[in-house]
Formats: C-alpha cells, sequence, structure tokens
DNA sequence: TTAGCTGTACTATTTTAATTAATACAGTTA
DNA sequence: TAACTGTATTAATTAAAATAGTACAGCTAA
C-alpha cells in the first residue's frame, strides 16, 4: 500500500495519516472503500497495531475516515468534509489572531466591524 | 517585583515573560527602564540565571526589551510603534481570513462570538 | 454458538523534546 | 582590576509524545 521509514524524525503514525490522506486525496482510495484492519496493516508494517489505531483515530478526527467497531475503517465522503476541515483550520487561525489582537486592546466593535463588511461585501455578490 | 510558582505546571521562563510584559503593557516598567540583571533576578526568585535568559531574549524577540551585553537589559521604547505596526499586520491577517469564511457560510455571529470570548478572557486577567 | 475477524480502552514502556542548571567567556563601568 | 553586565555551550533533569503490551467488546459467517 505504502512505505514508512522507522528511522525517520517524523512519527510513524503521522507518515501513515499522511500517506492516507495522499491516497484519499488523489482518488486511489475511493469513499466508503475499506482500509487495510489495523492488525493486518500493522503487520504488513511490521510496527504496533495501536500505532495504526492512533492514526485511524486521527483520520476519523479530521473527517477523512469513518471507524465502524466490529467492522473496519472506511473512506469517509469527503467533498463536505474538506471544506469543514478548511473551515475548522481557518476558524482556529482567526481565533488566535483575535486573542492577540484584543489582549493589544484593539476594542472588539471595531473588529466586528470587519466581520459586518465582509458580510454586506458578500451580499452584494449574490 | 512579582512572584512565581516554581510548582507550576507552566515553565518557569514563561511566567517571568508573561509578568514582564504585564508590567510594560500597565505602564508599571517605563521605556529606558532598566530590568533587574539576569543575576540579581535569579537570586531574588531563587532560580537559575539561565532561567532569566531565556525569559530576556523572548521578550527581546518579541520586541518587549532590549538586551545591552554588559550594561543590562531595557524597556525597548519602540513599544508602541512597534505595536501599531504589528496590529496592522494582524489586523490585514484577520480581514482576510474573515471575508473567506464568510465566503463559506460561516454566519458572522460565531465570527462574533470569538471576539468576545477573547474579550471576557482577557477582563479575566485583569 | 463459536471462531476469527474488527475497532477500542487502558496501562506501561520507550523515545524524544523541552526545560532548567552548570560553567566559562566577553563586554562595561567605576 | 574588581565587580558588575549579557551570552554561548554543554550537561542534567524533567515533562511530553510516541509506541507497545494486553485485555475487552462488537460484528459476521460457518
Amino acid at each position: 500500500m505504502f512505505d514508512i521509514d522507522v528511522k525517520s524524525r517524523v512519527p510513524i503514525y503521522e507518515q501513515i495519516t499522511e500517506n492516507v490522506k495522499r491516497l484519499i486525496i488523489q482518488g486511489v482510495l475511493l469513499p466508503e472503500e475499506k482500509l487495510p484492519s489495523v492488525r493486518s496493516l500493522a503487520q504488513e508494517l511490521t510496527i504496533n497495531p495501536n500505532t495504526i489505531q492512533k492514526a485511524y483515530r486521527e483520520l476519523e478526527r479530521e473527517g477523512y475516515v469513518i471507524s465502524r467497531p466490529g467492522k473496519g475503517s472506511f473512506v469517509n465522503d469527503m467533498t463536505e468534509t474538506m471544506n469543514r476541515e478548511h473551515i475548522k483550520t481557518l476558524t482556529e487561525e482567526v481565533e488566535r489572531l483575535i486573542k492577540e489582537l484584543v489582549f493589544l486592546d484593539v476594542p472588539g466593535e471595531s473588529l466586528k466591524t470587519i466581520i459586518d463588511k465582509a458580510e454586506q461585501e458578500k451580499e452584494g455578490h449574490e
């Protein structure tokens, strides 16, 4: 399926999430397709099953995969998910920046103005 | 000057940067004012001088302080100017991100909540 | 039902990174 | 020169992250 480098500086579970993400994004793995079980993939890569599970859990948290106890782990239908993840990333960034601006005594009202302006601008286009 | 909690979960050097930042922002420490030397503050807090130095270096990196080898560490009088420029940069970033989030149909209200939360959080600290 | 799959939870171990400390060096000032 | 100042380098300690061991519970097919 793919190879990992146990000697690499980047954690094994992260190499796995990256590879699976890549395969999903490239369309090699299709929605509802079953992923290898934690144990079989662990055997194939000669690492511990729990490491696979950690990777799968992370992939599930990010919406790439859905795990069904007793049945297996499956590729999730993305289109929606990608947007959701993108929105999450953007929101986290905004949170960080706003926190800092508020800390620097920028009044919340002036920040809210930015939001209003963005909304008005959008309405104009639809 | 201030106290630290060696038993706290937050690192000592971070407690120091936070406290010094606070004192500068509150105007207790004024521009060009000399901060305690790494050794004297280390003695006062009964911790290692290098820990103070790490804090001071971080404060310098963020523009709060300027260190003059052989002379001492001083409150940077550029803070206002730097802040204003910093605020400008941050605001531009926020504008860009908010625009994109609004475009992705994230309701403005949920973004305003982020602002409110940041303000509440800040009030808690003062 | 049972045998053999599946994912999961919990704990312990190992490994890695962050934090703090020890020590020596170099600039400044009186 | 003596007593300050910040700095660099390295070592020791501490905390966190990553991985592994083991046991449990759900699903499915013979």
